[in-house]
DNA sequence: TGTTGATTGACAGTATACTGCCAATTTAGC
DNA sequence: GCTAAATTGGCAGTATACTGTCAATCAACA
């Protein structure tokens, strides 16, 4: 077998920015899910969690905006943080379309309880790297996440939940 | 306002590498939808077209090994692309378990076609960064994924596709 | 003030991802 | 050769993601 190393085409796949990012992607989750296994919690509810704690009483909509994640999904995913009683929702009093986010005291004590994994979970993501490595690795894909901020179908507005805030104070 | 700053927690979820890798992974598939608007075809379809194109014949279960995506979400993955008629199914003769996929024609046309937006879609996921910079994250990015491939649910297993050709010739 | 336009949350529909489970089938061990 | 274990593909169930659409509601403007 004379082509085993000219599979060609498949390199180009294998050294693709957008396949290498949903390998890592998918790499991630994985030891998310092993590290955080006595936890009930996904990746994307530990963020929104972490979120909600940040800006009480924001609102699912500009949830989103602040972790960058699509509105429709978060519908779900606050759906399923309420039925495990982590959070609760609140009709704002001004506003009959919104429903404020609070943490309860169980999703408090949760994301207290979680910490550690979550710690160890960013840990072993660059582990395999030289201490140098991963420093570079974090700072530029720090920028390129801003810099594409816009490419993203849901652009990161941190400011928005301050702008709601406003509003209240 | 004199926290504006002091969001605290949420830049640790900002820094994290979980995040920034789905972010990112999120931000590459916006750009591959936007620039192959015009073919029906998503990210997933067009890495399991071409590894299909690159070794015709395989089965599913060696498929999934080939391209490191989940043997079950393949498995609509597939039916989908037949459905579209850019591949075929065909039993195996010598065993009645497994099907062996082929590329059709129009498969084949429509990965000719393609290949232009798809190299702009990678090209333009780098783009915000300096050349030098693109590099360096880019041969990071490859080591990563490599180093942490025992942790991804489906490894990457590249040489099994080689094995199941060993059998038919 | 009354209508238009924007916002909010909800929903339907499609497409990954992953966990399990299952039946049919093949292979391995005895 | 026969049974047990492994493989293959399919399916059900859950959880992101994104596209639309929709009704209720609010805001802004004529």
């Amino acid at each position: 077998m004379p082509n085993n190393r000219d599979n060609g085409t498949m390199d180009a796949v294998y050294t693709a920015p957008g396949y290498l990012f949903r390998r890592m992607q998918q790499i991630a989750v994985a030891i998310f899910v092993e590290e955080c296994r006595d936890f009930d919690l996904t990746p994307v509810q530990y963020a929104a969690l972490i979120a909600i704690r940040t800006h009480p009483g924001i609102d699912a909509t500009r949830l989103s905006a602040v972790i960058a994640f699509d509105r429709s999904t978060l519908g779900s995913v606050i759906e399923r943080l309420e039925t495990k009683s982590y959070i609760e929702r609140k009709p704002a009093p001004e506003d009959k379309r919104v429903k404020l986010l609070y943490l309860t005291k169980a999703g408090s004590n949760l994301l207290r309880d979680i910490t550690p994994a979550v710690d160890r979970v960013q840990s072993r993501i660059l582990q395999p790297l030289k201490p140098a490595d991963r420093k570079t690795l974090l700072t530029l894909l720090e920028q390129l996440v801003d810099l594409n901020n816009e490419s993203s179908r849901v652009p990161l507005r941190a400011e928005d939940a301050l702008e709601h805030l406003g509003r209240g104070s």
